[in-house]
DNA sequence: GCACTTAAATTGTCAGACAATTAAACTTCG
DNA sequence: CGAAGTTTAATTGTCTGACAATTTAAGTGC
């Protein structure tokens, strides 16, 4: 396959890029066959274990599975479009959490983003993304909710706006940003009053889409916007202020 | 730290995800340092090799660094945009060529979420976002200028506009978009006629921003999405004529 | 007190072995 | 001959023990 020059500094991560780059470049076809370890290791010349490194690197990556057994091996896997959600997901969740991004910051890109799905969404969107936003709907106006069972209520009806466009590449790109604002949006505390605002907001939006009008929702979604930014500005203005008394 | 149950299949995975979700739900700060292998090993009651393993899987999601020598060891590490940028185009990339998503839908994809920054973009834009832009357009008139760098520079442009929004998690979720794009774009044979033309609307664009004018530029975007589909469309078509003649 | 040496801790790598799993080849019996 | 069961070979998963490389800290001599 490719050989690594003569530096012996990380071996495991050069022997992982030069397998990696081979499946990137399309040298290797989905569900081709790796030759096994012990023929990896003789033809970068290092050791087993060092080679199984290697493979393990890659396969946190999703890029092979490994399968036991005679006629076993590593395995180039398709990647599916869950597994990259998934990843996108923990991806996005952990940039925003490590490197302290402000809610305004999320926010912003999280519903300009969702805006830019509307209009395709007033388009395509079909009889179930409705009544999945309905039902969500529904369920956000229960009372006793609590405020996490609401966020993930939010997630799950801002989530069907978006599959709504009926395009997967988008719904990938968007879900790293819905996700990711999970944590962020746990800290707000919803008043009934901040509840029954949002529920109607969420109504107007699905209206909206039902009218297939796409200029509604983009107005809806406008607000929600808005609305969205001063609770949670004030609930970090609490939050500070609980800091430092 | 946490235990695995009595399920001894896939020791490493078990491992790395533990200690992942540790990582994950906060237990362990930034640069905090993990127990030493041998520690791990003990704590798991498993070999080094498979601890090793474990950790190879973190390294290869960024998660954590090791530094040899005496108070050495592996940190928890903090993602840095750069990396998280990285990661995301490899899988979106990867995404997009794995499950033979189609021009029209990455097209449509990328340009929506473009559309969504532009507002923003001729807001906060400075003169920086602009020079680069007019830079790439004075790149793109080059005549003898090969297909390939013609993408470079068209991808380049785009960065730069969607950097002009000045929102960092926008920008790393449009990362994916726009450079998962190249691999199809690279596919299509760019004319002198194709070039003046997208020239002009990239002209078009830059002026809006300059302006400060959303509605313009959003016009202009509007018809480099139509534009670029065109294009995309005729060049797979001719791809698949090519194929069963 | 400062430069140098030594020691200790830790990751990186190696070698060889055995267990577990799987598919194919082989054998046996109806 | 065919089918069911058995053996065998290939491959990954794991373990043990060892040594090398690297880095920090402690000690030592002047």
């Amino acid at each position: 396959m490719k050989i690594d020059p003569k530096n012996r500094a990380d071996l495991s991560a050069q022997i992982a890029k030069s397998i990696r780059d081979a499946i990137l470049n399309g040298e290797m076809d989905v569900d081709a066959r790796l030759p096994s370890e012990t023929e990896l290791s003789e033809q970068f010349d290092v050791s087993r274990p060092t080679v199984r490194e290697a493979l393990k690197r890659l396969a946190a990556q999703n890029l092979i599975r490994t399968r036991r057994g005679a006629s076993g091996g590593a395995f180039v896997r398709r990647l599916s479009y869950e597994e990259a959600y998934a990843n996108h997901i923990t991806t996005s969740t952990l940039l925003l959490s490590m490197n302290d991004v402000d809610f305004e910051t999320a926010c912003e890109a999280r519903f300009a983003l969702e805006r830019a799905c509307a209009p395709l969404s007033a388009t395509r969107r079909t009889a179930d993304h409705l009544a999945t936003m309905r039902a969500e709907i529904h369920r956000q106006s229960q009372p006793g909710l609590s405020d996490e069972s609401f966020c993930d209520s939010d997630v799950a009806f801002h989530r069907a706006l978006v599959d709504g466009a009926q395009n997967p590449v988008l719904s990938y790109q968007l879900a790293g940003a819905v996700e990711a604002m999970q944590p962020l949006m746990n800290m707000i505390t919803f008043t009934q009053r901040n509840r029954d605002m949002i529920v109607g907001l969420h109504t107007r939006i699905a209206d909206a889409l039902e009218a297939r009008d796409a200029a509604r929702a983009d107005a809806a979604l406008s607000e929600l916007t808005g609305y969205t930014l001063q609770l949670g500005e004030a609930a970090m203005a609490a939050r500070a202020a609980r800091k430092t008394p």
